[in-house]
DNA sequence: ACCCTATTTCGATATTTTTCGAAATAGAGC
DNA sequence: GCTCTATTTCGAAAAATATCGAAATAGGGT
């Protein structure tokens, strides 16, 4: 992965809103989560919460699909698999871990 | 580790120049690098990247040392850990994760 | 004490982000 | 075709960030 691409997605799960959005959609699996009980659970504006999904959706971290009127919001775990293959290849990259983090990718 | 916490690491790393310095500073390893040589590298102001190596050390994942009138920045490997950890545990949380991201790692 | 280099802090500016409410669009049902 | 709900886009304001140059501080050496 470049290492630009690597920044904007640590960048777009750098912000606790976006991070606990994040989250949620995680927990939520394949099933996904349709904006309309994200933005209930996250409290915030639909228009904040829209811009927030965008965000994450350029990035490639989350992708939705359409259903009837509803979207449903899901994460994509290759992409989080990418990023964190990332952050172990740059932390590993000299051999200067500690050993330990080879097992928590494995 | 607290989500709080993750999102202000991320954000700290999702900044190109800074994930740059970050990078640099991981494959230094434990010798580590003087402020000035990552100046040079990087081509940026003294102020700038003073500025940016403090946003990484507020979030804990460098550490300085003094040595005479130079300081050496290191890399915070087992920071770097939780972070990676918080980020898998997020992932594979409801083991919804495919069983293929272990091995896209390795 | 003075000077030299290394680094940070200060002050300022341009850009980006976060957030909201209001208005627009998308799709389904009557 | 109208209407209803779901969601996004628009427009705007406040706050945060990134960047620089200049000035201040830190630590040694002469």
């Amino acid at each position: 992965m470049k290492l630009e691409q690597a920044a904007k997605q640590l960048e777009a799960l750098g912000n606790p809103t976006r991070l606990n959005l994040y989250r949620i959609l995680v927990r939520a699996g394949e099933a996904g989560r349709p904006v309309g009980t994200l933005q209930e659970g996250l409290g915030i504006a639909a228009s904040t919460l829209s811009h927030h999904l965008h965000r994450l959706i350029l990035t490639g971290l989350v992708s939705q699909e359409r259903q009837a009127t509803t979207l449903i919001c899901r994460a994509n775990y290759p992409m989080m698999n990418d990023l964190i293959g990332f952050l172990a290849d740059e932390c590993c990259a000299d051999a200067a871990c500690n050993p330990a983090a080879g097992e928590a990718a494995a």
